[in-house]
DNA sequence: AGACGTTTAATTGTCTGACAAATGAAAATT
DNA sequence: AATTTTCATTTGTCAGACAATTAAACGTCT
């Protein structure tokens, strides 16, 4: 394991590369033991200062963990997929806040994403994410919920669409694509008429998919993204109409 | 800005994370300029390398960028979507080969991914995107191919396929899915006669992304994602065959 | 001999202080 | 006025030290 003389600025982040190459080229196999920073200095020619800088840099990406104590040291990390949802929230929720993504663009991939699932979770989806369907469909008719409190009961709903088709990489996909959207979800004030209609058709989801029926789901789904994209358009609509006053 | 004082351990995760949900939350807007790590030292009340890990695990990350001299410091960076598909890139792949995915289930996840695409492609299509896939097509073709390049062409064709689609936040998911399968993909070795199957395949996806036809789009995808999952199939029964003998 | 407490060595976490390198701004010079 | 020089600020790196943690080795008592 060697780090690039050439440009001598930022040692920690080559010796981050190295440490990290070696562990996606599998020469670090996972619950290696690195060596101890001390050794690592060595190794590299560095302080441990600098050492420790480019083990949190990989510790931050979840490539290892770190334990004290004698026995202790650095760890090539397992990484699970539920580690990697949160990362994966994150990046997108930034992605879409800091690069100016339109609620229509991210919400048309969710619901290409979302629909691209909905054949295999008719045919395997299970008791369990039936009834978490059906027990966030109920939550979403109770009278008093906040519009927060709704969007977050949509979004486990559709957790669980995504779910039952599982497969654990579709689900680490979409978890970033839906999560992300929530907080502009959060922009679009529901009505009462809006949320019976949003509620009704997640029923008809709910039942294609207990039916198995592939193609009505796919049919709900579509009437659902093209249902949400006008309530956008009108609060998108009303605001502008209001900045014109 | 506060850190939890109740686990004295890893100040620099704690250090970290307020910073990071500043980032997110939106107090610290993009291109601000972060206090030096002096000024953060005293006021999270820590030493200076205990600022740096924090800001190295930051930066690992993308949301920071540094820059030295009088007027540097940490500096809230713009995540951009191209940043983030190498993170995303090496997060799927481990993900994948440190998590025993089968290439079924690979697989699957790709081809519903990519099937999602498809009436969004054939709409918005550009001339860019259709040469791109054509010239990938031809590469295919050529005689001395190694598997690898073979494989590196199939995931440009692909990815031209998914940018055709025009929306970001599709590329961005996609982007991982599709090349973290290169490596599983490279495993099969593609004699004469599967490589012209598949080359004929891409050929009348493309015909159809020109034609603005999304149906026929879709129904040729169906049919390369089982060749695909058949090919596999008869490599896994080959080498146990292999085995057993 | 076996169970239980103690010591010890190894390792990460953190601090202090220092110097080098880069970099833009201010000051001095032509 | 333009150019060069100086300088202050900030990150990058180093050396050495001590605290906290942890498991293994050791010793002691029953």
């Amino acid at each position: 394991m060697k780090i690039d003389p050439s440009t001598p600025a930022d040692l920690s982040q080559q010796i981050a590369k190295a440490i990290r190459d070696a562990i996606i080229s599998g020469a670090l196999p996972v619950d290696e033991r690195l060596p101890s920073e001390a050794e690592l200095a060595d190794q590299f020619s560095v302080s441990r200062p600098t050492v420790r800088e480019a083990l949190k840099r990989l510790a931050a990406q979840s490539l290892i963990r770190t334990q004290r104590g004698a026995t202790g040291g650095a760890f090539v990390n397992r990484l699970r997929f539920e580690d990697a949802y949160g990362q994966q929230i994150t990046t997108s929720t930034l992605l879409l806040s800091m690069n100016d993504v339109s609620f229509a663009t991210a919400c048309e991939a969710r619901y290409a994403l979302e629909r691209a699932c909905a054949p295999l979770s008719a045919t395997r989806r299970s008791a369990d994410h039936l009834a978490t369907m059906r027990a966030e469909i109920h939550r979403q008719g109770q009278p008093g919920l906040t519009d927060e409190a709704f969007c977050a009961s949509d979004v486990a709903f559709h957790r669980a669409l995504v779910d039952a088709a599982g497969n654990p990489v579709l689900s680490y996909q979409l978890a970033g694509a839906v999560e992300a959207m929530q907080p502009l979800m959060n922009m679009i004030t529901f009505t009462a008429r809006s949320r019976e209609m949003i509620i009704g058709l997640h029923g008809d989801i709910a039942d294609a998919i207990t039916a198995q029926d592939a193609g009505k789901a796919d049919a709900h789904l579509a009437e659902l993204a093209s249902y949400t994209q006008q309530l956008a358009q009108d609060v998108i609509a009303k605001r502008d109409a209001q900045r014109g006053a």
